[in-house]
DNA sequence: TACACGTGTAAGAAAGTTCTTACACGTGAA
DNA sequence: TTCACGTGTAAGAACTTTCTTACACGTGTA
């Protein structure tokens, strides 16, 4: 993901911050933060159900905040462990302009198709 | 809003990455940290209707990214000017675990609610 | 065979976000 | 009075996000 010496496309933080912008993902990574799990337990430690972690997970790890393994137990079961990502993000209003100005894609991704895509 | 000695709160975390987390606000942010500018010029110079604009600073607003203020032009008009507020966000996995340790809304703002909101 | 545990996926509903269009009001100049 | 320019607000439509429930599959044990 992004250290300290990179910067994200404007694309890229938009896909990050969206991924944080919501208070269950932000448990997500936390709970992860304090150690790797796999993902029915997970689910049972924060107490949502498993299909709804999953797709919550799936949307963090699309943004490269976390990574998913699939690993074999002693007895046999396929277990999808995730850890978090080492990540290093700054936001000040210039990096925000220097990575507005790297967006490939400028409209909101929702709401009514505008007439004429701005740019 | 935040500098590089305070920290967020994990309510105010989600309000302004949700604020951040859209192409055309983070394009609007990044005009602001240009120079500030009142909203229907504003409006021209990024090729959005007003009433957009103006919706999307109220949001830019309440998360404390940009700042206000009515002033009278020397012709009589009222004008709106929004700057940039002067805000310094660092995102590791550490600081989101410590800023989730502060929710009080654990739950995503949307979709049906759910039986028991869990915390 | 049934059960326990793990995985991934799909469908449909509820809620919020984004956008356009319209309305209303104000000041000043022609 | 009309026009130009500024402001704020509301309504309704299109779209995405979030969630639950259900289905399907796998391995191992009793």
């Amino acid at each position: 993901m992004t250290g300290p010496g990179t910067s994200p496309t404007g694309d890229q933080l938009v896909e990050v911050l969206a991924a944080l912008s919501n208070p269950l993902r932000l448990r997500i990574v936390a709970t992860l933060a304090g150690g790797r799990d796999y993902v029915s337990n997970l689910a049972r430690v924060i107490g949502v159900s498993r299909p709804l972690l999953h797709m919550h997970l799936q949307r963090l790890e699309a943004a490269g905040l976390v990574v998913g393994s699939l690993e074999l137990s002693e007895d046999g079961k396929a277990m999808k462990y995730f850890e978090v990502a080492d990540f290093d993000l700054r936001l000040t209003p210039a990096l925000l302009a220097a990575a507005a100005a790297t967006l490939t894609t400028t409209d909101s991704p929702r709401g009514p198709a505008r007439e004429e895509p701005s740019r």
